[in-house]
DNA sequence: ATTACATCTGAGGGGAACTTGAGCATCACG
DNA sequence: CGTGATGCTCAAGTTCCCCTCAGATGTAAT
């Protein structure tokens, strides 16, 4: 499950990141408020839980709560060293699903962040409906994974699916080999294997359009812009 | 909203009555476990949230919490006097939604009563009827728990209900395996068994449409949006 | 205690998805 | 035009994920 830390003290996060990964969570570490609120603009989000800080330097941690709220239904956790009880009703009332306050055991944290995440359903509700990304001719839904061509449901498999999300997020940047490897394979293994040729081969004849995806020799890949 | 307060002592629960009361719920009283469990069988139940205490004279107060995890999916706050770190994590880890320790200040436990009976899925209060989902030839009733297919009526098991009430949820949408685990099991545990798949290949023979239920390897589950 | 039913577990197998390697095509550059 | 480097195609392996089945365990009713 993918998850937002939000905290300003980098020794602090590096140590929870740790222990989070080690169970199973993928973490997002973001050092402000400002940080945290572009991590989940609709494209990138997709994140199970928010443990947020509320000591941050650039805003009032509650207004980021609010801003949160307003943006995604993401469980937010609140994480503080405000122990009073009219800090914590703030918070809860804010629309935050749990508030800890510190010093806290890791253990707790980490039943807690499952709770709450056990309760939340998969985001998207949250706004204007249409999550699909578009690019020309080629329609990308996230949460369904899936993809039409001209109006035409495509078969993805797994792969061919993160790669084609993956390099979606960002049309017309070029993507490195490496950081494709990595972001879909989810494994710093540095393959010498033909694997991502395939990959790719295989998502341009689905999709019928050999052109869309364009590879920028020595460096990696990319999508042709929306263009124009 | 109707809430169950599970309290042996009389005083302390006509206090808290009187409070919650106060602030708009239906206050229903148990004074054992025995008592808190049968007002949660499915005829009777519609209770947004449940308020356990742990100190009860008949039953551990944790054995209470997972018989009605395992009865219904209502959300649970425990409330207690063990505050050590070992019964919280033991107690949010049995599918508890929280857990708030003796003395609270009461204004902090309603905000937390609010914040967990925001999460949990709206059995639907919009009142105007029509509280069945309807993909193609099958009908769900939340409510009554009852689906059908064609018109004639099909048992299903409760995982098996809660399963298909889940992916009816978001037609279309891919659910991970870990999400569907821990939304209809509420427990965090990750199993290694074929439990899941179990489940699913009895919901796709029951419902004799073994279509419906879309498999997306690598990934989870999803029921085949109405249209096409 | 007995029965009926729901849920869980583990082994086995099938098949889709993924990987790999060798040879071919293409590109950049002299 | 020749050459090496880089990417592509193709057809095998190989892995991994999911399904089935049959029995074990647990739970509620008689």
């Amino acid at each position: 499950m993918r998850l937002l830390l939000v905290e300003d003290d980098n020794h602090v996060a590096a140590a929870l990141s740790a222990v989070l990964a080690r169970h199973g969570f993928d973490v997002t570490h973001a050092r402000s408020g400002e940080e945290a609120l572009q991590a989940l603009v609709p494209e990138s989000d997709g994140f199970g839980v928010v443990l947020l800080d509320l000591g941050l330097p650039d805003q009032d941690g509650y207004e980021v709560c609010g801003k949160i709220r307003k943006r995604t239904s993401t469980p937010v956790i609140m994480v503080t060293a405000r122990s009073d009880v009219r800090s914590r009703i703030h918070g809860l009332n804010l629309g935050a699903d749990d508030y800890v306050v510190k010093p806290y055991d890791t253990g707790e944290l980490l039943a807690r962040i499952h709770a709450v995440s056990r309760r939340s359903v998969p985001d998207d509700a949250a706004g204007s409906g249409d999550t699909a990304l578009r690019l020309g001719p080629v329609r990308i839904e996230l949460p369904t994974r899936q993809v039409s061509v001209d109006g035409s449901v495509v078969q993805l498999t797994r792969k061919e699916f993160d790669l084609l999300a993956l390099l979606a997020q960002r049309p017309g940047v070029v993507f490195r080999r490496e950081q494709i490897i990595s972001e879909v394979w989810r494994t710093s293994w540095e393959g010498t294997g033909r694997t991502l040729e395939v990959h790719v081969a295989s998502l341009r004849s689905k999709l019928r359009m050999p052109a869309l995806i364009e590879t920028v020799r020595g460096v990696g890949y990319r999508l042709v812009a929306p263009t124009a």
